[in-house]
DNA sequence: ATGCATGAGTC
DNA sequence: ACTCATGCATA
């Protein structure tokens, strides 16, 4: 059937253009940078470092952009351009979509760009392999996923930003999982619905407050009813993200579709993606012709090159976790000091910095208590530790975990951490 | 499903 | 230079 990969493929292509100008989205407007962003706590699948990949980490084919343009998709995108699909397709539109993907999908691996940096192959030291584990600690923050009562009271403030999300309890409790879809049909949402439906979003900005109101567990079970009808309805998840796109002029990849349903996008994320999501459902139930929902409009455009996807070994992947553990946030002399450490690119360490920052606010929000303003741990503010000198003898991960664990809690996150014969030698980056 | 990357907006 | 939203690429 339709795998997501399916159209994924023309959901690539369509995305670069499809940055619709309209959208709103792109506005902060409501949470002030220091919001800190809430993310749903757990995973609905499990922890990271799930596959060690081992592929080579390749530490001198530093960086591959894509010099040229690539004509391929440059002629890819016109003929999906003009890809509409006949209209005689059934619901879900296969063939068309398999179609588009045949035409696209392109990647090319490339060339190497002028700046890259001397770097060695030689793999730091030697180390187990990959013992990498999920996190299964992942307790389930969200009353939710299997339907947990919830207690009671409060509903989210309305500054989501500052506050935790209300684990605990609180949720008003009003929609039955089976849906009820609520509903809003209107394309409009403002509306009605206090809580689903609505309101604003897309409109602008943001400010929106409606969309704060929704409960964690309105959320929750909205995620839920989305998945399910979303499957029974034979659609996958790059498909409504594309037809968001083509319905509300708001595209989004499979990615953050599937990150809406496992709830891992932050709270004030989440409220402002309802709604559309809340209106596609709507569409997708009642359409006769689920086709529509595919039509491919947009012109493709910018071509712009993206640097190849780095992949890290194991073992420098525990590495960085070391540091991570030691540092979270390293400053210019630690990352260029790490990358010199484990040859990597400066650049890629930043990078991998501040993802495994956001990686970690999901980690850590579970815990979070009320009132707690850090939404994670937050240690860059004084973290003698950090800067200046990331000096680390021992295991650099055993050094001093704890220095973190109050965000976290849980202190099995480190277990993943650490690969078990992580090499520790590290020390030397002490400044 | 998730790791690494990009870019806008902030600080 | 960081955060946050988002997505490409990949396991």
């Amino acid at each position: 059937m339709y795998t997501q990969e399916s159209l994924a493929a023309s959901l690539q292509f369509a995305n670069g253009m499809l940055q619709d100008p309209n959208s709103v989205f792109n506005k902060p407007a409501c949470y002030n940078g220091i919001a800190a962003q809430h993310f749903f706590p757990f995973s609905a699948v499990g922890g990271d470092y799930r596959h060690p990949d081992i592929q080579v980490a390749d530490l001198s084919q530093a960086r591959h952009w894509y010099p040229f343009s690539t004509p391929e998709l440059t002629g890819q995108v016109a003929g999906l351009t003009t890809a509409h699909q006949p209209a005689n397709l059934s619901p879900r539109i296969a063939e068309t979509r398999d179609q588009i993907k045949s035409d696209i999908k392109t990647e090319k691996p490339d060339e190497f760009s002028p700046e890259r940096k001397s770097a060695l192959p030689a793999p730091p030291a030697t180390m187990a392999p990959g013992v990498y584990h999920s996190n299964h600690w992942n307790p389930s923050f969200w009353p939710g996923l299997t339907h947990a009562p919830a207690p009671a009271t409060t509903p989210v403030s309305s500054s989501p930003s500052s506050h935790s999300y209300p684990t605990t309890g609180v949720f008003t409790t009003a929609a039955p999982q089976t849906l009820p879809v609520p509903s809003q049909q209107t394309p409009n949402p403002g509306s009605s619905g206090s809580s689903s439906g609505a309101g604003s979003e897309v409109g602008q900005s943001s400010d929106s407050e409606e969309e704060e109101n929704l409960s964690t567990e309105e959320l929750e079970q909205f995620a839920k009813e989305l998945k399910h009808k979303r499957i029974t309805l034979g659609f996958t998840q790059a498909d409504v993200g594309l037809a968001l796109g083509n319905l509300y002029g708001k595209m989004f990849s499979q990615t953050t579709i599937c990150r809406f349903e496992a709830l891992q996008l932050s709270f004030k994320n989440m409220c402002k993606l309802k709604p559309l999501l809340q209106r596609w459902l709507n569409e997708a139930e009642n359409t006769d012709n689920p086709q529509d929902m595919y039509k491919i409009e947009r012109v493709f455009a910018d071509s712009r090159k993206r640097k190849r996807r780095t992949s890290l070994e194991v073992t420098v992947r525990g590495a960085l976790e070391s540091y991570f553990i030691k540092c979270p946030k390293p400053n210019t002399q630690d990352i260029t000091q790490i990358a010199e450490d484990l040859r990597l690119e400066k650049d890629v360490v930043r990078v991998w910095f501040c993802n495994r920052r956001q990686k970690g606010k999901r980690l850590a929000l579970p815990f979070e208590e009320e009132g707690a303003e850090g939404q994670y741990f937050d240690p860059s503010p004084q973290m003698p530790l950090c800067n200046g000198h990331l000096q680390t003898q021992g295991y650099p991960g055993t050094a001093s975990p704890h220095l973190y664990l109050p965000a976290f809690h849980k202190p099995e996150v480190f277990k993943q951490t650490l690969p078990p014969g992580f090499p520790v030698g590290l020390g030397h980056l002490t400044s």
